[in-house]
Parts: C-alpha cells; structure tokens; sequence
DNA sequence: CGCATTTCCTGGTAGC
DNA sequence: TGCTACCAGGAAATGC
C-alpha cells in the first residue's frame, strides 16, 4: 500500500482533469483488463486509493481501476516507450506528458474499467477493510473483526478483510513490532495485543509512506523513483540474521503459503506471562 | 460462509 | 558459460 499511495501522489496532480483520449490494450483480453477501451473520451476526475488499488473516477459514471500487483508500474510514455511488457497505453489531452503507460512484467497486475456503481464486484474491493491510516480503523472495530476468524492472523491480515493495504512485507514488520505470532489464531489476540497490533499496522505504513515505499526490485514510481523503506525492514528478507530487539536468529518460515519471518522469542506462539495476573 | 489450496506469470538467481 | 530448477507474491478461482 505505501507503494501504491507514492504512485498515487504522483499521478493524481498529471492525471486528475484529463481527458483520455485513446485507450489502447496490449496485453491479451482478460478480466485483468475489461473494458478499458471504455475509458476513451471520458475525463479522469480523481485519482483516489482503497487499500492497494487505485480508482480513478471517470466523468462518463466509470471507474477506472489499476492494480500493480506486485511488477506492474505506471509512467509516461515518452520514459520508456514500448518494451516488451508494456500492457496499456493512454493518450492524454492537455500537453506533455501526454501518454501514460502502464507495464508489467509478471502480469500479476490490473487495468480495467466497469461502472462507478459496481466497482465492488472485485472480490477483495467488496470485502474490503477499513483504511489502515483512516478513522474508521479503529480498536473496537478491529477487535470484532479478528473475532470472527480462526485464521492465522498473518493469513487474516493477507485477506484485506481486517483491515485494507497490508501486503506481505508490512504484515510480517507489524506482527514483529506488536510482538505476535503470525501462526496465532486471529481470534486468539487478547485485547492488549489486538491494540498494539493496530497501531504497528498504522506506524509501519506511515512510517513507509514516508521514505516512499519500500524498493525490492522492480517497483519505481512513476517519475523513476525508488522508495528508501526496505533499509528500515526489521524482518523481512532477515531470516537467519539477529533480531534487533533480543539478537535472536530470525526464523523464515511459510504461512499462507507466503515466505514469512518472525522473531522466536519476542513472538511466541502462547502467550507470555502466563501466571500474570 | 469460512478456510485451505491452487493458479496465474516471468525475471532473477542458486546450483551444477 | 550455459543450462535447469526454483523462488517471489496479490488476488481470484477452486475445493471442501
């Protein structure tokens, strides 16, 4: 999510107020891409987020809907026109940049367009949680929610549900700082835990948000850009190396059928303190 | 409905 | 050097 909102920053002063002009498909049909022909003569209004996705309102009752799964980047044409991965292309009016191209290599992305009134039909936008940074977040309603799944709270975060915009990296740097095991059943976490686990999701996204989001690989935003927040991952990508809280060796591990790392000691699986009282 | 598993996809890299 | 095998993961589809 901190991605996708550093992407978003950046679109939303070029886009917002123009008009498409073309709008050319050259990835294979598919769901990933329907309609986005349709966005052709329509302005874009805005260019808002909900959790990883972007939605950009069209002035013809659409939505256009990107996702970047985890390759895809969006910049203007005269970048790096063409590739072999380029899926989208947008002609914009309005002047220079007056293209927006959309590649991916891995086509774990999505650029498609349905009617504003249906814009939940996704699956995930229609389960979607609250935002992480936003007031509807809150403790009461985070704890219902993790009342209701016995599913590893790792798994559970994945899902969106919870809470929107946790992906992988942040889930496993939240449940570290809150100190909780991503195996532990969601509906297991005390209400202290469930508390502090709320405010690790809010600090780390803001916290990436920040330094632009966090650069593996590919991600660039779209004036080239790479984010500075994977030189702050406590976790992530550390397995086999110390724990910066107790030095402990990190243990990797798969969760959800993700690559997951967590501290053995500072998150046990049972509760600490058990005659605490 | 909830949850687990499988699928999509290819660049990068480890290992030989 | 060049080949093969495997890993990475967001969301949807599928299975139960």
């Amino acid at each position: 999510m901190p991605e996708v909102e550093t992407v978003r920053r950046e679109l939303e002063p070029w886009l917002s107020g123009r008009r498409v002009v073309s709008a050319e498909r050259l990835a294979p049909a598919g769901p990933k891409y329907a309609d986005l022909e349709r966005a052709s003569g329509q302005t874009i209004q805005a260019v808002t987020r909900r959790g990883k996705f972007m939605l950009l309102p069209l002035s013809g009752g659409d939505e256009l809907i990107i996702h970047l799964g985890m390759t895809g980047v969006v910049s203007p044409g005269h970048r790096q026109g063409g590739g072999p991965h380029l899926r989208v292309r947008l002609r914009l009016d309005g002047g220079e940049p007056d293209t927006l191209e959309f590649h991916d290599p891995r086509r774990f992305g999505r650029f498609l367009v349905v009617r504003s009134q249906e814009y939940q039909t996704l699956p995930t936008l229609a389960a979607l949680g609250p935002e992480p940074l936003g007031d509807d977040f809150t403790d009461a309603g985070f704890a219902a929610a993790l009342a209701r799944s016995r599913a590893p709270i790792k798994t559970y975060l994945l899902s969106q549900r919870p809470v929107a915009g946790v992906g992988n990296i942040y889930a496993d740097e939240a449940l570290w700082r809150a100190r909780v095991h991503p195996l532990a059943s969601a509906n297991s976490l005390s209400r202290v835990q469930t508390a502090v686990l709320r405010v690790a999701i809010r600090d780390v996204l803001a916290a990436s948000i920040a330094a632009n989001g966090t650069t593996l690989r590919d991600y660039r935003t779209p004036a080239g850009a790479s984010g500075e927040f994977e030189g702050y991952l406590d976790v992530y990508g550390r397995g086999g190396s110390e724990c910066r809280s107790c030095g402990a060796v990190l243990v990797k591990s798969v969760v959800g059928q993700r690559g997951t790392v967590h501290c053995p000691v500072c998150q046990p699986l049972q509760p600490q303190d058990p005659g605490a009282r």
